[in-house]
DNA sequence: CGATCGCTTGACCACGATCAACTCCCGTGG
DNA sequence: CCACGGGAGTTGATCGTGGTCAAGCGATCG
């Protein structure tokens, strides 16, 4: 959810949003393509009845806005202020560059869905409040983790979510209350210490680790 | 996960698996891309204590393999007995065309994995079960339904599930006396008729459409 | 200083998980 | 042909996690 350095950028027409803006809305017609440039943003789906899953949270470098027919499948919809780069889709059928940078982009975030839907059907809520966090760590929690850098003397970090506990709840599958209770537990546990709602730090990342459910 | 008559075919080499035969397992090294011809196959991923989760079940054309890094992320099995065309990864890099195809591919399932995050996060047991026979029914369920074809004079429908009940509870987050006891209820109401383990009637697919939640 | 919104906490409930027994189906061999 | 065994599926009883409903807390802003 934080900033890379180096992404494949699309080299589109950039955009600037606010803070809660949607960029387009489910069932809206699909003009472009968009790329994440800056900040965070989350696609989301809504059953009629209310009931709201977040179904990805872009990283920096994320693709969205692809639909097979003609409307948009779900909301996107900027957590933070956001940069986003607009890319007509006549374009990108043309240019096999754009092609290849497209594909690398949807390999790695539909590694991410996968990841994500094992969340949803087998983890506890404890298991995914701390998967959630474990994704805000860099370098941290995937496959190349390891345990904490040896050169590095502790094994500290902080965290900004960026999102309400709403926005977290439905992004994992839980209630606002649920979510709430599960960081009141962790803090009590001594894991994590809240310094604002939106502000987490991590006194042994390793120790959030343990219990995402992936050890 | 029935054959459809066309599809964006990659024109790889072919090769026959029987059933629950593994294409690949996680961790595997990856050598290539595949796409399923014929039959039907899950990807799934495990954690350390043995809980499974079914993050796709793949339909004819559908691509995987696919991997960020060198290892797959998840395992490959067939359901049933399958063909699968096989592509060298540099030849797809290569080829503008299959780029193009293989967008085309990524952006159906990625779509297919949004709407399993909204089962998985926010439905019920019994809509998860009725969306699963619900994807089952060509033409039904999706954004496109407006309700039983007009020119057809009932509204009926059989199904066949390749899977065991075991599968589809690692499918839908669910366990397999849940899953069991949700047929049985669903049965009890009239809406399905259980005519072998894995051959489903539905009298009226409506019916069945009205408890997927999507409605 | 009160109002509002986001968050937390408590009490209770229900859905689905767990554990265990039982049935059904199908294939194999006597 | 039927008896047997094994695996998949069903059903029942009970438990526990997370949902629901409701009240209280704490920042931020007018």
């Amino acid at each position: 959810m934080t900033g890379h350095a180096g992404f494949e950028d699309f080299g589109g027409s950039r955009r600037s949003y606010g803070a809660h803006d949607v960029i387009y809305y489910e069932g809206d017609p699909v003009k472009k393509l968009y790329q994440l440039v800056e900040g965070s943003i989350m696609l989301f789906k809504l059953l009629p009845d209310g009931r709201r899953q977040v179904v990805e949270v872009l990283q920096v470098g994320d693709i969205f806005g692809l639909a097979e027919g003609t409307e948009y499948e779900g909301t996107a919809e900027t957590l933070t202020k956001a940069v986003v780069s607009e890319v007509e889709l006549h374009q990108v059928e043309r240019s096999a560059q754009l092609q290849q940078k497209l594909t690398k982009c949807l390999i790695s975030q539909m590694n991410a869905l996968h990841e994500h839907a094992v969340l949803l059907g087998r983890k506890s809520a404890t298991e995914r409040v701390a998967s959630f966090f474990m994704y805000l760590v860099p370098n941290r929690g995937g496959p190349g983790c390891i345990g904490p850098d040896p050169a590095a003397a502790d094994d500290c970090c902080d965290l900004e979510l960026h999102m309400t506990r709403q926005e977290i709840a439905d992004y994992l599958g839980l209630t606002i209350e649920t979510v709430s209770r599960v960081i009141s537990d962790l803090k009590k546990r001594g894991v994590i210490r809240v310094e604002k709602a939106d502000k987490i730090h991590l006194g042994r990342v390793c120790d959030l680790c343990q219990i995402t459910g992936i050890h």
